[in-house]
Parts: structure tokens; sequence; C-alpha cells
RNA sequence: GGAGAGGUGGCAGAGUGGUUGAAUGUGGCGGUCUCGAAAACCGUUGUACGGGCAACUGUACCGAGGGUUCGAAUCCCUCCCUCUCCGCCA
């Protein structure tokens, strides 16, 4: 959410920022709602003030015996009015809030306007010395290693959900710790197990409602929804809450699954594991002081580019355009994993900068000397990493000719196994 | 699912219609005393929005939202949450 003062005086700005991230909200009646929402406000003060002299004069005149009906009658006018201006008020702010509601983050200095993915910035590449050529795709291998099922995900819960089998259970299962100590040893994280199915509230603090009802399953018998990241629960866990200064930055990551209806995307990227109903994913939160946060962004993106390389897969980074950058996001990197099955870039993690936007939705807030006033906190999350495209890329990347995929090195002690093979 | 109790300031805890933004305690901050500290004593201690260049000032906030009233922390309704007991259950 942007500040109603900062889109007042900015909203040229926020008009352009709209039209270059590709969303629709309708900011021009902006304006003239605050503007009446103003008025009423200084008339409906002034009377709530003659209210409260009158009433105090009412209690007096009580107290001392005397008669006071004239008074009170005369205030009853009052109070209706009252009545009616706060009413009026309530409405005013409502529709101001609905249309704040749709309004993205403003994009960060370094982002630069675009349409769509082809107007990426490519910042850097590693690992070229990884890339392989293959004949199989993931697909293929897994199946034929028996140890990821798409047929059966399909038979018992449908397209998109897939069970992990034998070995690459515990593939899996490995890959997710791995991670998970990675960041805990190396990067000063807290580990955090959270719930995976989070209230509505939760849902407008992050961003993810009201825009992308669509795209979450919604449990209505209680009014809950399963998270599409781990993102959600994590940055709301401090909501409403004050964070201490001298604790920030706050850093949390954790596991879960994540649930994505991904209604709409068929035909793309469907096969296999490139796009499914549920993957699962390390997150990383970050709680940063504003003056920091960009800085924070920079060392989150490299926690996360230190998984890639110590799996030792090519991937490269991009600083996505506006078009591409989320409605919450002021700026976003993504890492993408070659995978030599596809031909092309998966995406395996994403590091965004949420300035003050959840902050202001979740009101997570913080003192930046001891007794000065209260500022919204800076979040930044970012996947690190998901593990279903990275399954992509390493199966592709380190199954032999004889069709025996190995342990890359720092899976091992996870794994307990260096190999997968057909009859294991 | 059934029955009951309760949600008040950082925390604890008074307050059942009229100077209550809220007693009191405690914690925090500042000070006096002290070589220093403790104790004691004094002072101070919320947020949001509006107006004002500012000092300042107005309004609102006692779980949330409605209602009654000239006036609500206090009365009524709805919802949410917590706790206790019973039932069910991994």
């Amino acid at each position: 959410m942007l500040d109603l003062k900062f889109i007042r005086d900015n909203i040229d700005a926020v008009r352009l920022n709209i039209k270059n991230k590709n969303e629709s909200a309708d900011v021009d009646q902006i304006p003239q709602l605050d503007e009446k929402r103003r008025s009423i406000i200084q008339e409906v003060e002034k009377l709530k003030n003659l209210r409260n002299v009158v009433s105090k004069e009412i209690a007096q005149l009580k107290k001392d015996g005397q008669n006071a009906d004239d008074k009170i009658a005369s205030m009853k006018d009052v109070s209706d009015n009252i009545k009616r201006l706060d009413d009026e008020l309530r409405i005013t702010e409502e529709q101001i809030y609905q249309v704040q509601l749709y309004i993205p983050n403003m994009t960060g200095p370094d982002v630069v306007a675009g349409k769509s993915a082809a107007d990426n910035q490519i910042i850097r590449s590693w690992g070229d010395e990884y890339k392989k050529e293959v004949e199989r795709n993931h697909i293929d291998i897994a199946t034929d290693l028996a140890i990821i099922d798409f047929e059966r995900g399909a038979k018992v819960s449908g397209s998109g959900f897939a069970f992990y089998r034998g070995k690459g259970a515990k593939l899996e299962r490995a890959l997710i710790n791995f991670m998970l100590d990675y960041h805990l040893d190396n990067h000063g994280y807290t580990e955090l197990m959270s719930p995976y199915l989070v209230n509505e509230k939760s849902m407008y603090g992050t961003g993810q409602l009201p825009k992308m009802a669509e795209d979450m399953y919604h449990a209505q018998e209680d009014n809950v929804y399963l998270i599409p990241t781990a993102e959600v629960p994590i940055t709301n866990y401090h909501y409403d809450e004050m964070l201490p200064n001298e604790k920030l930055p706050i850093k949390y990551c954790g596991f879960s699954p994540c649930w994505r209806r991904e209604a709409g995307s068929y035909g793309k990227e469907v096969r296999g594991f490139l796009r499914v109903h549920q993957f699962n994913k390390v997150e990383m939160v970050n709680f940063s002081r504003p003056d920091k946060s960009w800085e924070q962004l920079e060392i989150l993106l490299s926690e996360a580019e230190d998984i890639v390389k110590a799996l030792k897969l090519h991937y490269r980074v991009l600083r996505l355009c506006s078009g591409d950058t989320s409605f919450a996001s002021s700026m976003t990197y993504d890492i993408e994993v070659w995978s030599p099955g596809e031909k092309n870039w998966l995406e395996v993690s994403s590091c965004s900068n949420f300035t003050d936007f959840q902050g202001r939705r979740a009101n997570i807030r913080f003192r930046p000397e001891p007794n000065a006033k209260p500022e919204f906190i800076h979040t930044l999350n970012g996947s690190g990493l998901a593990t279903s495209r990275i399954m992509v890329a390493m199966l592709e990347q380190y199954t032999d000719s004889d069709n025996c995929f190995h342990v890359p090195e720092a899976l091992r002690k996870y794994t307990g196994f260096e190999t997968i093979s057909k009859n294991d």
C-alpha cells in the first residue's frame, strides 16, 4: 500500500507507475475523495468538540442539581449531524481504501520501464562450464528412474501434482535440508516452520489479496487460504508489531510447500515440473531499516546465488523490468538456471525489495531512534530456492549416458547415497 | 461440537453511564542524593488523523464492528480471539 499523502503529492508518478507495471487502478478519483475526506473531518470534529464541551456543562449542571433540558435538547441535532457525517466519512475512507488496495508499489530507481520478460536486464551469469548437451528432459529421466511419478500424482490429485518416490523423495528432502542448513549456518537466519493455511488478513498484509484471489486455493468453510509462498506467514509473523531497532535486520528462513492454482496458464511450460500446483521452497524473509534495504537486497540475492553455486548449476541473474515486477515489489532480481533438456532458462528464485509496501499493509514498524516516531519497516524476501526446477536442472545436468544420476557433492551428506540408477 | 470465564496503556491491574487518555503498581527515560551503585524521593513516559511555519491545538482510540444516549471503557447486539471443563480425535 502506498501512503495516501504520497499519492496525493505524486499523483502523476503514481499514474505512470501503474501503467509501467501493466496494472489498472483508478487513481484519478483519489484527489477529490481525499479533499472530501478532509473537509468532512474538519466539519465533524468541530461538532464533536462542541458536543464534548456542552456535555461537560450538562454534567456540571446536573451535579449542581440544576435543569439541563435545554442544553440536552439542543445537542440532539448536533448528535444527529455527527452521526451523518461520520457515516459519510466512513464511506469516503472505504472508497479511498478500495482504490489504494489496487495501487501497486512504486518501482525502484534502477528498474527500467518495460512490457514483458523480453525487457528484463541480464545482470550476470555464472557457471558456464557446467553447461551440457542432453537428449532427454527431466520427465523422461525421472520416470525412467521411477523417482518422480507424475501420472499417479494426476490420478490422485489432478494434473500439476506429483509423487516423489524412493530415492527421489530422499533427494528432495536432502535438497531442502541442505538449503535450510546453508542459510542457518552461513547467512545468519533464524528458521521458522510456519502454518500452511493463513487467514484473509495475512493475505492482504503481504499483498496477495485482493488482486491474486483467483490464483490461490481457498478453504471456504473456514475462510483460510493455502499459502502460495512462505513469504505470507513469515512476513505476517510480525503483523501489527513494533520491531526493536537494534535487532534489525531480522532474517528468517523457512521451508514450506507452495500452492498455486495457476488458473489460465495451461498450454505453456506445464510439462512435468515446469509449472505445478504444489512445489517445495525454502524462503528467506528480511525485515530491514529503510536506509539499508537496497543493500540488504544485494545480500539476499547473493545468499540465494550461493545455493545455486554450491549445486554447480549454470545460472543467470536478471533485473526485472517494470512490467514483470510484481504488484507489491519495488525491485526484483530473478535467478534462472539453465535446463539443458528444455534448452531454456527456468526461474528458481525471485529476490525482491518491497520497501514499505507490505510494512504499511501489515502495520509492521520500528523506531529509528529511542524516542523518535515509529516508521514502517522495509520487507524483502527471496526464494532460496524453489526445489522443483532445481530438480529439473539437476536431473538433466547430472544424469550420465548410462542413465545413472550422480548426486551433487553438496547433497551427499544429506542423501547418504551418491547415485540413483534404474533398479534402485 | 457442548458449557462457562475473560479480553483495559510496555507489562500487571482498578474502574458498571458525566472533568477517565483512563486510578494504582511495575518497567522505561530524566533528575536529586552518592566516590560510584543500590535504596529512597521528584518529574516524565502511547498511537493515528486533522489544523498550524512553529510553540501548539482539535478529534479518535479501553479486542473488532454496529446500536442506545445530550454524553459509553462502563448498557445492548454481532463477530474475533484467549482460557477452563466436557465430548471427539492425530
